[in-house]
DNA sequence: GATACTTGTATCCAAAAGGATACTTAACTT
DNA sequence: AAGTTAAGTATCCTTTTGGATACAAGTATC
């Protein structure tokens, strides 16, 4: 393998790394939901018509390994948990934002400006 | 629903559009691929190893479709088809760039530095 | 004691994405 | 005529992802 095509696989991997964490149909919507207030099980759901407990349960748990939420239970009534973006999730807004802007310009382009 | 919650779906409609174009498993090697000098369809099967016939067929497609990349006939021998990423492709760097650096963060971060 | 609320889990199923392998077309070479 | 090369296609199959629905555990309220 050459150099540069072992950069060229290195590049390859570090973005395919980002896709597993932040790809799929749920999690950037699941992110956003949470930063913008959303603490709980089913404050969440209800932010993201569609998705199913089954599917939220799981992209949680996978968020929450990969240190971009924390989840915390707080000793109520019937229990309450409460999710929350880790400073270290904050950091996403590096890549959500170039996503959005590249998605709206695409839009345009795709649909006839 | 209210304005925020109407901002909070565009954004993530913008951020879905963007993940429908470039998501999956091989969209963003192939981009690379030809990126990276790579122009016929042999050259990018083999600069990616594994990825089957049937799926960088389709891929290509799909890219193409999304004016990411043209392809252009080259009248010879054994017919020859070079593929070139567009200028609105290279536009994609904007967010290559940072899918890349974070994924190279967070494998640090995850695998202990 | 029945009912409700919250955060999930369990089971089963459907759809989408990806993979293996063989084959095609068409002109050119030997 | 037989073989070669390039760019795919065709067919069938496996894996992954996502969805529907029901239900559970624990406490509190009626």
């Amino acid at each position: 393998m050459t150099n540069g095509e072992k950069r060229f696989q290195e590049k390859i991997n570090a973005i395919q790394d980002t896709m597993f964490v932040i790809g799929g149909k749920w999690k950037i919507p699941i992110i956003l939901s949470i930063y913008s207030g959303n603490k709980r099980f089913n404050d969440i759901s209800k932010a993201i018509p569609k998705i199913t407990n089954r599917v939220l349960s799981k992209e949680l748990k996978h968020l929450e390994e990969n240190l971009l939420i924390k989840r915390t239970v707080v000793d109520t009534y019937p229990v309450r948990i409460e999710y929350a973006l880790t400073d270290y999730g904050l950091g996403l807004e590096e890549i959500a934002k170039p996503l959005e802007n590249w998605g709206r310009k695409h839009k345009k382009k795709i649909s006839g400006k």
